[in-house]
DNA sequence: GTAGGGTTAG
């Protein structure tokens, strides 16, 4: 920063004599600004230019036009490219850029159409600047025709290209297209291959990430700190800690700690792997911490629970001079739901709102009846969803939904659900939870007519599973598992366990209301077996008084959590239990089993 | 002077 400083500086002192050196200074140090985000300094180096007049350069005006596109400012952007007489291939490509960036894309796409009208050839750069990278959604055909250009003109062969249109279609979850670019382009750049594995983790196809992060090796290509940020991503959603640390190990060979993507994808991957020490012990050491840094830690903490830790990290981000987004709040207050503090919550709501004038979104809302659903404020949740100044959707509904779960208010459940049903059809997860809740009243008869509905749709559930590691090995569990190599020594151990956990007074009311069920209703409760199988297995293949660390998919949790307190007690054992979306993938869960 | 790949919530 300060050497940038003095090198403006040095531009000025030096003057007019110098004037051509000192312009091309000048865009030299442009890229570097704009990529600090360093809006001042840009505009001080712009000024500089105008008083020492070399502005009318067309080096110097390409680097400003990229400059304030970067830097968000796209009006003064435009204001500057319109003012050059004939700007060069360079220059547009800088501006069809700039547009993109913005969200601008039909801008973009016009100054393309208009340089092709002009009979200039375009370059691969051009391309690039005009793939919708950023804001790809609902630009799937403009993709599309981009894509056949670059295959008429043989652009796509251009790595840079074809990159940037694996990146474009997996984040339309368009994987095969994605797929196909990486497969055809002729030579692949390290670049080629990051595109491909993040894109498959971004759509939690962990499998093929961790396959294809193997290949690239194979060929010798050397992973770099994007690769491994990808790769710890993947980790973090598999709950696969022992490669993580491996991952880790490489990351510290590589002296690539310092980069900032991946020690917070480290962080992350600890948090998510049940290693929350270690999340924070490198939390704490990580000199260079950002907006992302922070949500990863304070989501870990609600993860884990801890919701006071959550909001007084929270805090200390609020002091830190970082800036909250949108996802930081929606960490905090999802912490607060899973510790039960009301007040919190609404503290930090209100806060968001009034301090830091942020508007909150359906996810934000969601969260806050949550909080106030699970603390059994049912009545309260109730209100807050009707002073919604917008229609609450599906996740608002689904948040009361699961609190009547837990508080058993069948009333309240039947207009959630109602609600739910007409606005979001497809998903099993309401008609599970409603189902639970006739059945847990013992009211059977609703609970089959609910039961009927998911089967005559033929919806498709999403299994429960249950992960464990054991030394290195990942071991999967879904409900009434029988596949795994020790199930005998499992079930007689769980045997034991319901045994002494009668005696202790553990009563399993749902699970006795669902006793004289039909066998399909026992799979309804799929997480807790293959949660009390995971612990019971965990019981049997570890050290007596280790933890033991458990990473389950679903959200519906009423009796496996006291089950857990009660094992947790009985045998001596700290349990610690984590919950995941991003685990509720089915081929990331697959591979696991395979992979060892 | 323009252009390719990355982390956080649900």
């Amino acid at each position: 920063m300060e050497e940038m400083k003095e090198s403006v500086e040095m531009v000025g002192r030096n003057g007019k004599e110098r004037e051509r050196e000192s312009a091309r200074d000048v865009a030299t140090v442009l890229p570097a600004v704009a990529e600090l985000q360093e809006l001042r300094l840009g505009m001080e180096i712009h000024c500089l230019s105008l008083k020492l007049g070399f502005h009318d350069r067309v080096h110097v005006l390409t680097g400003l036009v990229s400059f304030y596109s970067k830097c968000g400012e796209i009006e003064k952007a435009k204001l500057l490219f319109r003012g050059i007489n004939r700007p060069d291939l360079i220059c547009s490509n800088a501006m069809i850029s700039g547009y993109t960036c913005n969200g601008q894309t039909e801008s973009s796409v016009m100054l393309f159409k208009k340089l092709l009208a002009s009979g200039e050839k375009v370059n691969s750069s051009t391309i690039v600047g005009l793939i919708p990278v950023s804001f790809p959604f609902g630009h799937l055909r403009l993709i599309d025709c981009i894509h056949s250009f670059s295959v008429k003109t043989g652009i796509v062969s251009n790595s840079s290209v074809s990159s940037a249109l694996t990146t474009v279609y997996s984040k339309l979850n368009e994987i095969e297209t994605a797929r196909q670019l990486f497969d055809e382009s002729p030579e692949k750049s390290l670049a080629s291959w990051n595109a491909m594995i993040a894109g498959y983790t971004q759509n939690g196809l962990t499998e093929q990430a961790m396959s294809l992060f193997q290949e690239m090796q194979m060929f010798n290509v050397i992973p770099n700190p994007v690769t491994l940020t990808s790769i710890l991503s993947a980790c973090a959603q598999l709950g696969a800690l022992s490669m993580g640390k491996w991952v880790h190990g490489l990351v510290k060979s590589k002296k690539f700690e310092s980069n900032i993507f991946v020690s917070t994808a480290l962080i992350d991957m600890y948090a998510k792997c049940g290693s929350i020490v270690e999340a924070r012990q490198l939390f704490d050491s990580t000199p260079e911490k950002n907006e992302v840094t922070w949500n990863a830690m304070i989501s870990g903490y609600g993860l884990h629970g801890r919701g006071r830790e959550a909001i007084q990290l929270f805090s200390e981000m609020m002091h830190s001079g970082i800036r909250p987004t949108g996802v930081t709040f929606l960490s905090a207050l999802y912490a607060c739901s899973h510790a039960g503090l009301v007040r919190e919550g609404n503290e930090i709501f209100q806060s968001m709102v009034h301090d830091h004038g942020f508007e909150p979104i359906a996810e934000h809302y969601a969260c806050m009846v949550d909080i106030l659903g699970r603390a059994g404020q049912l009545d309260k949740a109730l209100e807050f969803i009707k002073g919604l100044p917008v229609e609450p959707g599906p996740p608002v509904w689904g948040a009361l939904l699961g609190a009547c779960m837990i508080h058993k208010d069948t009333n309240l459940a039947r207009v959630s659900s109602k609600k739910l049903f007409e606005l979001d059809p497809e998903n099993v997860g309401y008609y599970v939870l409603l189902s639970n809740i006739y059945s847990a009243e013992r009211n059977y008869p609703q609970a089959a007519s609910v039961r009927q509905v998911v089967k005559k749709r033929n919806l498709a559930k999403t299994p429960g599973c249950t992960l464990i590691e054991v030394g290195e090995s990942p071991h999967v569990f879904t409900s009434g598992d029988r596949s795994h190599p020790q199930t005998t020594a499992i079930y007689s151990k769980l045997e034991e366990l319901t045994g002494k956990m009668r005696e202790a007074g553990f009563q399993s009311e749902t699970v006795t209301a669902l006793h004289d069920v039909e066998e399909e209703e026992k799979e309804l409760m799929v997480k807790v077996h293959s949660e009390k199988l995971a612990i019971a297995f965990g019981l049997i293949a570890t050290e007596p008084g280790s933890e033991i660390r458990i990473i389950k998919n679903l959200r519906v949790c009423l009796d496996c959590h006291t089950a857990t307190k009660f094992i947790s007690k009985i045998t001596g054992r700290v349990i610690v239990c984590l919950q995941h979306m991003s685990h509720n993938r089915k081929h990331g869960v697959r591979s696991f089993n395979r992979q060892t």
